[in-house]
DNA sequence: TTGCGTGCAAAGGTTTTGCATGGCA
DNA sequence: TGCCATGCAAAACCTTTGCACGCAA
């Protein structure tokens, strides 16, 4: 069950600092290529994806799809459980990607559990609609 | 605002029809070119992915990401006006549609409008989560 | 020394773009 | 006739695979 987590190199070390570092917000393959990169650590993008790998089996990180987007997005999974609560807002006008921590959600989670018998993925979930700034700018017009 | 819905072609209609006769599942652009190939109504590719991206804009299809799959997944969103005023559950697993009407969604709307500044759009917004039937298959193993 | 880790190059798959041709209105 | 629609080929992307070399244990 438990297969350990192989070497320790300086490679993995530095996608998982970057993953921590990060963990209120979701990162792709590509912005983490890109800041070791300018931290001077380049770490090829295969090695980057063959550990994302590993970390999503052993549950270290969680990934998922952003509409609109190609690329696939991860995020570090915060054991304590806390990230039940984080969802995101993507603004339709301007692309924006709005991450939010709201403790107003877990009552949403609950009912639809237990009333429609579906579980949420909150990581994966993402409202559409229109963020204050863009709305003000329609209504100026 | 209303742009039309530009040439009646038999392209066009062929994706459409496809898109309506499968409304209660999701198809990508690939099977529906497999599917059109068969009934000898070849279209290029190319004009499936421009039509998807337009009937997205007009609102009449849907436009998701499944698990596990690297390939969009589209389906006919029901225009009879309900649908515009509730939430939409989507099974990662079996990819089931759930419509659900829930007057808990009503002062969701309203905190997020209030306390986050932000005004979301019902159709366009999507529940990604895991249904009853296959969280059940889940733990079944 | 052993075997996993690394990274380049190339392949694989999906989606988009350029461009010349075709077809609706 | 004037545009939009179409589709081939090629490009653009993201991600995975093959392979030889490097490095942790």
């Amino acid at each position: 069950m438990d297969k350990g987590t192989g070497y320790k190199t300086k490679q993995r070390q530095a996608i998982l600092d970057y993953l921590m570092e990060n963990k209120d917000k979701h990162v792709t393959a590509a912005s983490i290529s890109e800041h070791l990169e300018k931290d001077g650590a380049r770490v090829g993008t295969t090695t980057i994806y063959r550990h994302l790998d590993k970390l999503l089996e052993q549950g270290l990180v969680r990934k998922y799809m952003i509409d609109g987007t190609t690329s696939s997005c991860f995020q570090y999974a915060d054991q304590q459980g806390k990230c039940k609560e984080h969802f995101h807002l993507k603004c339709g006008k301007c692309g924006k990607l709005i991450h939010m921590n709201c403790s107003h959600f877990e009552e949403l989670y609950e009912h639809i559990l237990e009333d429609h018998g579906f579980e949420i993925d909150f990581f994966r979930t993402v409202f559409y609609g229109i963020c204050r700034d863009c709305k003000k700018t329609e209504e100026d017009l």
